[in-house]
DNA sequence: GCGACAG
DNA sequence: ATCTTGTCGC
């Protein structure tokens, strides 16, 4: 079910229609293996209204990249936090439809249901693109977690209000874990595995990393 | 009421 | 997020 929806032009309409398509998301086990995985970010100078989308497929036996799009457009939604996705997903669109690979899974650099109305950024892009999404963020948006054991691949938890809403993932020994949490049509456990089999030697991982230097070497590009 | 607050 | 050199620690 492709959920399309017009786009809100307030904050305040925005907090409506997540509650409404809050509903619409499944978390649950993928429907098969994956093979590729595509990480996807966004660049912009400070005060400016231009916005630069990437995203990169990569080939989860080797990490190899087989396919790139970007993307560069203008946003006027404003930054507020819980509100990413209305602000970055217009332009990470416009680069999807210029893929010519279709992925197995989406990873997004913020959270999916680790979100105070669980439908972060990944959440409400696998709504709209009707595929498996995953979130990976390098900081906390809502829940808590004990830390988990300096080496890597251990994790804890993410709780909030009761609920498990994803995992603090050490993705390298003695260093700060990233936050993992399922978006859409994936489940956790198969997110932290993805998160760790594209491991590159840093904190971050592949698909993140390579979709944030695709986005600003377009950007400096462009200057 | 106060503090927190993805990118 | 972005602007930026050196610097502390393993």
């Amino acid at each position: 079910m492709n959920i399309i929806h017009p786009w809100p032009d307030s904050p305040e309409a925005a907090v409506t229609l997540q509650q409404q398509l809050r509903n619409q998301i499944r978390i649950q086990p993928l429907d098969r293996p994956a093979e590729t995985i595509a990480g996807c970010d966004i660049s912009f100078n400070k005060f400016e209204e231009t916005v630069y989308a990437g995203i990169v497929v990569l080939r989860l036996d080797t990490l190899e990249t087989i396919a790139e799009a970007t993307a560069i457009t203008t946003t006027s939604f404003p930054y507020v936090p819980g509100l990413l996705s209305f602000r970055e997903i217009p332009a990470l669109l416009e680069a999807w439809a210029k893929l010519t690979i279709l992925p197995d899974v989406v990873v997004f650099d913020g959270h999916g249901i680790a979100h105070p109305r669980r439908l972060g950024i990944a959440s409400h892009a696998g709504l709209l693109l009707d595929r498996p999404t995953l979130g990976c963020g390098k900081s906390v948006l809502v829940g808590r977690y004990e830390e988990p054991a300096l080496e890597r691949g251990s994790w804890s938890p993410m709780m909030h209000r009761g609920e498990v809403i994803g995992a603090a993932l050490r993705t390298k020994n003695k260093v700060n874990p990233v936050y993992v949490s399922p978006g859409h049509l994936i489940d956790l456990q198969t997110g932290i595995d993805l998160m760790l089999r594209c491991d590159g030697g840093y904190r971050i991982p592949e698909t993140t990393r390579r979709a944030h230097n695709l986005v600003n070497d377009v950007r400096r590009a462009n200057l």
